[in-house]
RNA sequence: GUGCCAGUAGCUCAGGGGAUAGAGCAACGGCCUUCUAAGCCGUGUGUCGGAGGUUCGAUUCCUCUCUGGCGCACCA
């Protein structure tokens, strides 16, 4: 893997005190603990320096040393470190480091040099990854629930592309099974209460005015429709309604930023026998039995708690069925070799069943990677608002994006972690979207794009070593962790990482501004600044590449 | 009953064994004859839900407990 900036920094920074250390390891006679892994971090107060370790603090035991002292004899070991002018021993035993201005001017060089792709990791072996998420019900328009797990699941996608990886994004459709025929049975009530408004809705219905809306304008567009037999009026109105279903969040997506390499259909596992496949697959493995007349999965063999149906006794496959064999097309017939789906945390019971069967047919379970998002709580006002599809009192977000900028939706869906719950105020959000910290954000890449409209550069030469202020130093240094925030925010599927490192570069850069002016009667530092502008310009857009979000040439 | 997620400033949230616990919003005071004031600089705020334990050191790890959200169907 080709690692840059500040990662690969640290990373030379701690080859050498390895070394060190097991210089010194061998001549005391000691081993290192086997668990040990050597950190390095940024001090929370950067006076000390801008990095540190805690070696000697971990180590201290096994060496029957005071950390200090470790410390110490482990930097008079070192000798001299790459790109580290100064180190020293502080508070209980960290070591710190202070890195060379030279790091910073190398490092500007490059991002000059590569620009946007600054910052993309690059793999030894490309890997491909599959990203699913939404993947909603088509029997309504989506919600602003589905709207949190479409920023996420987007820009995870994205993360991935960013560290190397071949991604797919994808959208699983359920257009078959029993919520399917509960939305036919809706259309079917609706459109019958065009001539007969007694006539009753189903058990479980779908109430929403979407389908009565639905229901009309089938009538209108099939004359004589009402005329037709019961079970072909179904299919052809249920199928209708789905597409256009589909077809509605097709859009709505594409208006929100997110446009997909695959709309995978359910339908299309039963039609082409995948779940018969994938049973036989178990069946194979000798991970199935049959009972009552249905089908069973062995899950208990496999650290559940109880067996799953695959088949029920009227011959109709569970969605759990048709989940496994849609996990292995992915994983088996297309040969993915990681995927990874973005789930409402209401799922989290059904992760390590799927996970389990994949390991039945033989997978290694780890392919697969759920991210449970804790269920947006959406309130107006002081009113807690419903999210329900069934009974149609959901605000979709078609209507959300009507008010609210797609920019400010997407980085505030971003701003937390998945894991966390989070409240989403309506009334806040429109109110707000005005302060909300994206356009914080966009208004630092506005702001460098008018200083490069406004500043020529001149015929000198750009001396990078005049970049001395502190706001300058601040704003180099972390262009340079870049490529390393992208990769915690890959490991820990945390997009809200990427939120808040665009956020501080952006302050980072508004500080530099109200302290250093990039005019200057120094053409050689004014040409500089300007570089060091159009890096952060470019660090800037890659981040809010990431993130979906638009960066704008002025404000 | 049992499993998962969370509880940090007035509000929304970061941090996740280490050096004085951080941002934004809200409040107050400064900074535009000079590259965008949607900005910058400064001021105040905390029983890190509670109780034990492990450790040189716990807001962070472990156990218990309280509160809130969500699961535990031949639904999806």
């Amino acid at each position: 893997m080709i690692l840059n900036g500040k990662l690969e920094l640290e990373n030379k920074i701690k080859k050498s005190l390895a070394v060190a250390l097991a210089k010194l390891a061998s001549e005391k006679g000691l081993e290192l603990p086997a668990d040990f892994v050597m950190e390095m971090e940024v001090p929370k107060d950067t006076s000390f320096g801008d990095l540190s370790t805690n070696t000697a603090m971990k180590l201290a035991k096994a060496f029957r040393m005071n950390p200090r002292a470790l410390a110490e004899e482990l930097l008079a070991s070192a000798g001299d470190i790459p790109y580290v002018d100064e180190s020293s021993v502080a508070g209980p035993g960290f070591i710190n480091f202070k890195v060379s201005h030279r790091f910073l001017e190398e490092e500007l060089t490059e991002i000059l040099a590569k620009k946007e792709d600054y910052g993309t990791l690059i793999l030894d072996e490309p890997k491909s990854v599959n990203v699913e998420f939404v993947s909603a019900n088509p029997t309504g328009p989506l919600h602003i629930g589905n709207a949190r797990g479409g920023a996420i699941g987007d820009v995870i996608a994205n993360i991935f592309r960013k560290a190397g990886w071949n991604v797919s994004k994808e959208f699983y459709l359920n257009d078959a099974g029993n919520q399917v025929v509960k939305f036919g049975e809706s259309l079917y009530a609706r459109f019958m209460q065009i001539d007969d408004p007694d006539y009753p809705m189903p058990e479980n219905a779908y109430l929403g005015d979407d389908i009565v809306r639905q229901a009309r304008a089938f009538r209108e567009l099939n004359p004589g429709c009402e005329k037709w037999e019961k079970g072909q009026l179904i299919d052809k109105l249920c199928s209708w309604a789905l597409q256009s279903n589909i077809d509605n969040m097709h859009a709505v997506l594409s208006r929100y930023g997110i446009d997909y390499d695959l709309w995978f259909r359910e339908s299309s596992l039963h039609e082409q026998g995948l779940i018969n496949d994938a049973i036989a697959m178990l069946r194979e493995h000798d991970a199935v039995y049959e009972k009552d007349g249905a089908v069973w999965f062995r899950a208990t063999d496999f650290d559940c708690e109880k067996d799953e149906v695959l088949i029920r006794s009227n011959g109709i496959p569970t969605y759990y069925a048709a989940d496994i064999a849609y996990h292995l097309n992915k994983l088996v017939t297309r040969g993915f070799d990681q995927s990874v789906n973005v789930w409402g945390a209401d799922h989290h019971g059904h992760v390590h069943r799927l996970k389990m069967a994949l390991k039945a047919c033989g997978l290694d379970p780890g392919r697969l990677d759920i991210i449970l998002m804790q269920l947006v709580h959406l309130v107006r006002g002081n009113e807690s608002v419903r999210l329900s599809k069934r009974r149609g009192d959901a605000v979709t977000l078609d209507e959300l994006l009507s008010e609210v900028p797609v920019d400010a939706v997407r980085y505030i869906f971003n701003t937390s972690t998945p894991n966390s719950h989070m409240e989403f105020d309506l009334d806040l959000a429109v109110k707000q979207s005005n302060d909300n910290p994206v356009f914080y954000v966009q208004y630092a890449h506005a702001r460098i794009c008018s200083i490069l409209r406004n500043i020529p550069y001149t015929d000198a030469k750009a001396d990078y070593s005049l970049l001395t202020d502190k706001t300058e130093n601040a704003l180099m240094m972390k262009m340079t962790d870049f490529s390393q925030e992208v990769m915690k925010a890959l490991a820990e599927y945390d997009p809200s990482k990427i939120t808040k490192y665009a956020y501080d570069l952006a302050s980072m850069l508004h500080s530099f501004y109200n302290v250093c002016r990039v005019k200057n009667d120094d053409p050689a530092l004014q040409n500089a600044r300007l570089d060091l502008v159009t890096a952060c310009g470019c660090v800037l857009r890659s981040a809010l590449k990431i993130l979906g979000v638009t960066a704008p040439n002025e404000m």
